[in-house]
DNA sequence: TGAATAGTGTCTATAAGACAATATCCC
DNA sequence: GGGATATTGTCTTATAGACACTATTCA
């Protein structure tokens, strides 16, 4: 790049360091949180979602959110709506990616930071009350493998929701990110409790990517990955032979 | 969750509402779109860095970057930060991940949207006049495949750079984020001209994952991948039997 | 002709899929 | 004992690594 003569008084870079300076100088935009909270519930992937009471977007669905405070890290934010929009902590926490279009909210310029929290459905169901304006809604995506799109979220009584801002395509996204992470990354236990059997989990990921698993090669791979610790206890009433239960041990520890 | 009695002016979801409408009335972050330029370079992977001249961090290395204006999307901020400081433009860009600890600038609050951008060194040395206040510096990291961690910058004299802000989690994430897409990616393209031998695709692979590769089996891995395309022709003035040069040729096309 | 690297063919080890056989529980 | 699913073992197939061999260019 050719370099220009200097002038320091217009120069774009200047400028910009001076607005950092003085809040009032210019707008700012403002930054949310924004939380895409998945669980296994019934065979299928669910998204917690939250009727917009408000304008734009009044009676769609939208994600849990909240503006991120000056004093609390991007992280700290998402965990606080975690506990304020779903009574949950301590669960899987990921930074998803940053959604910043200038027109994806009408009101004003809004980032935001979309995190994805992972929770087994006995936990969200004990934390969370479901009512009129939350509920946990069935996430449906039409692509196949990591080819990534929108989702949609199906309603109890399996019609469309409708969905305010960007936020089909960030539950996609968050579709997208699982299913690339479950083959490197022990994520599946995230969305099961302490303890599981094998099929179990299988089953949690077969939900997650779309698709069947072959089911002796599923046992090896993760009974070979060393994450897998037998608790020495079984299935008890189950009608039929008992599979052995296992609990997440982390890689070789 | 126990529902609260609702106390509608001191909601605090109703006073993030109000302060959306209201730009004057709160602080809002700076968000700034950082980038990671990496390129390889006498086989080592290098960054595009520049030498800070204002506070904080005077004379420290920093990664290039710019705010991010109200009427422009993050990636069009990063394309601008691209073109501003490396005068180049349609390279591969990708958003990294967005870095908001309170206190990552003692100035005041700025939130990072960090990007990566990938260039073969022939395009950026021809873009890019360097000089005193920018480089290419070498990127070290101290880890093994995956693990992730900060990044080390060496100068041209072997000598670490001190870096500014929290820049050197951000290029030891773009390292980490690289590694992985490698994997299962045609990334490896983006960092090579045009056309280019299979060697020097596996030296570009060699370099990114720290750890040499086996010859037979990535010759087999790429052409199978279906995503090279043999362009026909073949090095020539090489001193020995020449390779025959390939292109880019993406998924199925 | 020789040096040097490109490219091919073959063998072996490892992991995945298919499938049969056996084990264990509840009724 | 019968129904049902868990678990183990074996065979087959696909893929990765190792290694030997041949090919092509320039000096």
């Amino acid at each position: 790049m050719p370099r220009q003569p200097p002038k320091p008084k217009t120069d774009p870079q200047e400028v910009d360091f001076l607005k950092a300076y003085d809040p009032a100088s210019f707008d700012r935009p403002s930054v949310t949180a924004d939380l895409v909270l998945l669980t296994v519930l019934e065979d299928a992937l669910h998204a917690l979602m939250i009727r917009r009471s408000e304008h734009p977007f009044l009676g769609a669905w939208s994600l849990p959110g909240g503006f991120v405070h000056m004093d609390e890290s991007l992280e700290v934010a998402a965990s606080r709506v975690l506990r304020e929009k779903a009574g949950l902590s301590r669960i899987f926490l990921e930074q998803l990616y940053t959604f910043g279009e200038p027109t994806r909210d009408p009101r004003t310029r809004i980032i935001s930071v979309a995190y994805m929290a992972l929770v087994d459905s006995d936990r969200l169901l004990k934390a969370q009350s479901h009512g009129h304006d939350v509920q946990l809604a069935r996430v449906d995506v039409s692509w196949a493998g990591e080819e990534g799109g929108p989702a949609k979220l199906i309603g109890p009584d399996g019609k469309k929701l409708s969905l305010a801002f960007d936020h089909a395509d960030i539950v996609g996204l968050a579709v997208k990110r699982l299913r690339g992470k479950l083959d490197y990354t022990p994520v599946g236990f995230q969305l099961l409790p302490a303890t599981f059997t094998l099929f179990q989990l299988q089953r949690v990921h077969e939900v997650i990517l779309g698709h069947p698993l072959n089911k002796d090669s599923f046992r090896r791979r993760m009974l070979a990955s060393g994450q897998l610790k037998p608790t020495g206890h079984a299935q008890e009433d189950v009608g039929h032979r008992p599979a052995g239960l296992y609990r997440f041990a982390g890689p070789s520890t």
